[in-house]
RNA sequence: UCCUCCUUAGCUCAGUUGGUUAGAGCACAUGACUGUUAAUCAUGGGGUCCUAGGUUCAAGCCCUAGAGGGGGAGCCA
């Protein structure tokens, strides 16, 4: 239909003069239009365009220039690689191209040629550069050279114009996407759990309040307390520390489910692995044992790595690179076996060591570390908690590849775990990754009503305020599992970087909310 | 929160047992160069040595306190 009438408009001459004036306004405007279309650099890179016209946007990295040429580096976050535009200065304007320094973002048109140098294939032949955007050279703090992570750090509203943090956030956006894909190719139902709560019952430590009080003039009771009736929800809340007790909930009726967001922690954490603000990802089972829980976290940990090495070859490779440099200022004892592709690579094709708690209390308590005191915390008791040098050992120097423990005592772990039927045990699972420790906290829950109300009350947990969870266990409870996935934590995992407060855009740790 | 290390130019870092005018590379400016690859070469500008106090004839260096940052521990994802 609009094919018809485009070529009778086109094809037929028309008499009046005032339709062959309009057609070749139309025919210069899609000219036009085609000619300043702007090609993404990742499209430039994939495609064939030589000896076609095209439009590139970006901001400069670096210029490079003498007499008769100028070489501008742009790059426009498509791709790590840059796409190198070739400015003649008897074509382009002096002004502009002095204007067109590290920083600046511009808009580029030309036709694309194949490169007279080695470094690329194609590059662009500039017919006219527009400014976009200055970037006073005197002022702008980027340099093309490398600067410390510490220092992008303090300028984290620019640091995504640098390689590693434009390969960290691709990386980062892939392996999102790829969780996405593999629960909805598996059948769950993606829930959106509350930000706010009202329960402080779920046992994973400080929280942040929410409320609409003056903090000056809080409205109080006759006793003198604060009158959270009088708050907006009438109770006092705060932001979630978890979202699995809602996951639960849901899990109850849709069977498969994940939940995928922003969870909350005020503790006073200071280490290169925790937030304050962190993405988590929790997928809760109806009819999964603990088994078929550490399955499914297993499989689903080597998609996503999958998913993002065969998504981000030139991203990952880059921080291959980067993580080899930054090794090689290591000592030679401190310094990891494997590179990171290598590493990745590994833990996508070898099956992951499963055993207990007891098993690896064994372990630990025969090691030659153990026996020549090099471990700070000695194990000698069944019944301690591990401490992270003890997890280290397992997954680093043991067993070295990822490491999946199960069956904690019972005094350790969370009310919800399903006890064993050695009275000592619940059916926990924690999995150890080598250089992040604790990636993934889960297990089976108690579905059994009884022996989860008795537990809540060991543990003090208000049964009453938790009528809502015990109800599922009430009304047509069912074995279930899940588990807890902090993302930054496999985004840290996947790109090599050291800090987790470089896989996420903005961090939130104590201290700092900047940006 | 605890332990530990660090703070010198815009950035990365030297700076000797305390000694007189604090250095380098990169960045920036100017110039040179017929195609560069974080281009190269030459010249130049650029400093509250984190802050406050103290010891000393003399402090970037030693002492005390504070601030900021890194790493480790605990808590955990």
């Amino acid at each position: 239909m609009i094919k018809s009438l485009l070529y009778r408009f086109f094809a037929f001459p028309l008499r009046s003069q005032f339709y062959e004036t309009l057609k070749l306004t139309i025919i210069y405007i899609l000219i036009y239009m085609a000619f300043n279309k702007r090609v993404k650099i990742k499209a430039l890179l994939e495609k064939d365009y030589t000896d076609q016209d095209a439009t590139i946007m970006g901001w400069v990295r670096t210029k490079r220039s003498n007499k008769n040429v100028s070489f501008i580096a742009i790059n426009d976050g498509s791709s790590i690689k840059n796409f190198q535009v070739v400015a003649d200065p008897n074509l382009i304007n002096e002004e502009i191209l002095k204007k067109a320094t590290t920083g600046a973002c511009l808009k580029v048109s030309g036709k694309i040629v194949t490169s007279q140098g080695a470094g690329q294939q194609n590059e662009l032949n500039a017919s006219k550069i527009e400014i976009l955007g200055e970037a006073d050279p005197e002022k702008y703090p980027l340099q093309p050279k490398k600067h410390s992570l510490e220092f992008l750090r303090e300028i984290a509203h620019l640091r995504v114009r640098t390689n590693t943090f434009g390969a960290v956030f691709r990386v980062r956006h892939a392996l999102a996407f790829a969780v996405h894909k593999y629960f909805n190719d598996k059948g769950f139902f993606y829930i959106h759990t509350p930000i706010i709560t009202a329960s402080d019952a779920e046992g994973a430590g400080e929280t942040f309040k929410v409320t609409t009080f003056d903090l000056k003039n809080p409205p109080l009771t006759a006793d003198g307390k604060i009158d959270y009736k009088a708050d907006f929800f009438e109770r006092e809340t705060n932001l979630t520390v978890s979202g699995q007790l809602e996951g639960e909930l849901a899990a109850m009726g849709l069977a498969d489910i994940y939940t995928f967001g922003p969870t909350f922690r005020a503790e006073n954490s200071n280490t290169t692995r925790h937030l304050a603000e962190f993405w988590m990802i929790e997928p809760e089972m109806a009819f999964y044992d603990a088994e078929d829980n550490q399955d499914l976290a297993e499989d689903f940990l080597k998609y996503i790595i999958s998913y993002a090495l065969e998504n981000c070859k030139d991203d990952i490779e880059f921080l291959d690179k980067r993580a080899q440099e930054e090794e090689s200022t290591k000592k030679a004892n401190q310094r990891s076996e494997m590179g990171l592709l290598e590493r990745l690579q590994f833990v996508v094709e070898n099956e992951f060591q499963r055993l207990t708690y007891t098993e690896a209390i064994d372990v630990l308590k025969n090691s030659n570390y153990n026996k020549k005191k090099k471990f700070q915390y000695l194990i000698e008791d069944w019944g301690v908690d591990l401490q992270s040098e003890h997890e280290r050992y397992l997954v680093e120097k043991h067993f070295k590849k990822p490491v999946i423990l199960t069956d904690y005592p019972k005094e350790i772990k969370a009310f919800y775990m399903r006890q064993n039927d050695d009275g000592k045990t619940v059916a926990a699972m924690d999995i150890l990754f080598p250089g992040i420790g604790e990636i993934v906290g889960g297990s089976q829950r108690e579905e059994r009503l009884d022996l989860l109300t008795k537990r809540m009350e060991e543990m003090n947990i208000p049964t009453e305020e938790m009528w809502w969870y015990l109800d599922t266990r009430r009304f047509g409870s069912t074995p279930h599992a899940g588990f807890g996935l902090g993302f930054e934590r496999l985004v840290l995992f996947v790109t090599g970087m050291g800090n987790i407060r470089d896989v996420i855009a903005f961090p939130r740790t104590p201290g700092h909310a900047e940006f």
